[in-house]
DNA sequence: TTCACTTTTTGACTTTTGTCAAAAGATAAA
DNA sequence: TTTATCTTTTGACAAAAGTCAAAAAGTGAA
């Protein structure tokens, strides 16, 4: 029933009264107190060790999980290479969207890069949240808009710029993905070779 | 106030009491008999020639609009050319998400390409529907969830696909996509050159 | 430190795609 | 029909990016 279970026995998966996701949830919109208190109750701590797989490509993701410590990646296989979908920081919330919304498998796994900590929330116990307290909706709503945009922004890059200027994106929006994720990763996640990566890094 | 006034003096601006949004919604979720015909009551419904811009550049999207009929899509100018960002058909949702979300001016611009009939909801309108009937934000969240994901496919495809794949997946999965748009609209979609789809076609 | 392993860089070459210009085809109005 | 306009195709060449292989650099454990 529990995901990670099988994945990664040496971790902590303790329930705690912890209020990470209410802080991210509340910038969204205000959530009454009541909502709040049951709302952490939910929220299960995972604390991760880099290198295990916080989803697997073909299972379900059951769990909704905000990022409060650490470093993670989304990545498919193509032609038996590993392709980044999407890389992960502190705050950022951890999900295949597709699988998650659809709790249908998923297509893409989630790696942990840096040894991370977890707030998650269990799909069943989500939707009991946006049935009792109608408000939730709401977040959910601003939430997947923001990202929205952000999805929209990276298709306008891979479509007209070249190379070496989506990698300058990076350099100017992100340099701290410069810093954590390695050469081929975000190649990958450009949609070229790491050795043209290499080639335009050297250039600059 | 109203966007579409100085741009097509000659439309149908007139308030019907259509039903055609309240049956796109309802597949999401069921809406109260109470809360189905206040919606109906606010859609505008607007008849628009090929030719007219629906939202122009650095204007900010104030509707909500659903296509009954006909056929659009979104550009914006890079380099002094048009690069199309989607195309739109019938029982689509057409606004430029980025501005109707945020209410900030749009950097794209919507074009009527067939004659077109829709159904629009004036933003403050739909707000005013948010608070009243908070279902509305499950129907909103579950809806934009399904364009997300639309969204992650067309990234993967930018990200791994050749043109030619990219142009094969569109003949396979919209191949009245091909019919109703033209040759250059279509490439620039693709993230190509004009003489290279109509090489790509000219091999098939 | 040394060794094994992984990541990054470099070189040589190929393939894909873009650009510019001109021709061909299609469309619509006079 | 003729003309003007717009779209699509084709050719010749240039630029961007990929592939394969090998070298160099970095990392971590013994």
């Amino acid at each position: 029933m529990f995901l990670f279970k099988p994945l990664c026995t040496s971790i902590n998966t303790e329930k705690t009264n912890m209020y990470f996701v209410t802080e991210i949830l509340k910038q969204f919109a205000t959530i009454s107190e009541k909502a709040k208190i049951e709302l952490a109750e939910m929220v299960i701590k995972r604390e991760l060790p880099k290198g295990t797989l916080l989803l697997e490509e073909g299972k379900t993701c059951k769990y909704l999980n905000f990022l409060e410590s650490g470093f993670a990646r989304a990545f498919y296989y193509q032609d038996g290479k590993k392709i980044t979908s999407w890389f992960a920081f502190e705050n950022d919330i951890v999900a295949s969207m597709y699988s998650f919304t659809t709790q249908k498998p998923s297509f893409e796994n989630i790696e942990i890069i840096e040894n991370s900590v977890f707030h998650s929330i269990y799909f069943e116990q989500l939707e009991k949240l946006y049935r009792k307290y109608p408000e939730f909706n709401l977040i959910g709503r601003l939430l997947i808009e923001k990202y929205f945009i952000e999805l929209e922004e990276r298709i306008l890059s891979l479509q007209i710029q070249p190379a070496k200027e989506r990698y300058q994106k990076i350099l100017k929006n992100q340099p701290e993905l410069l810093q954590r994720a390695s050469l081929g990763h975000i190649a990958s996640y450009l949609g070229i070779s790491q050795e043209t990566l290499s080639r335009i890094r050297a250039n600059i």
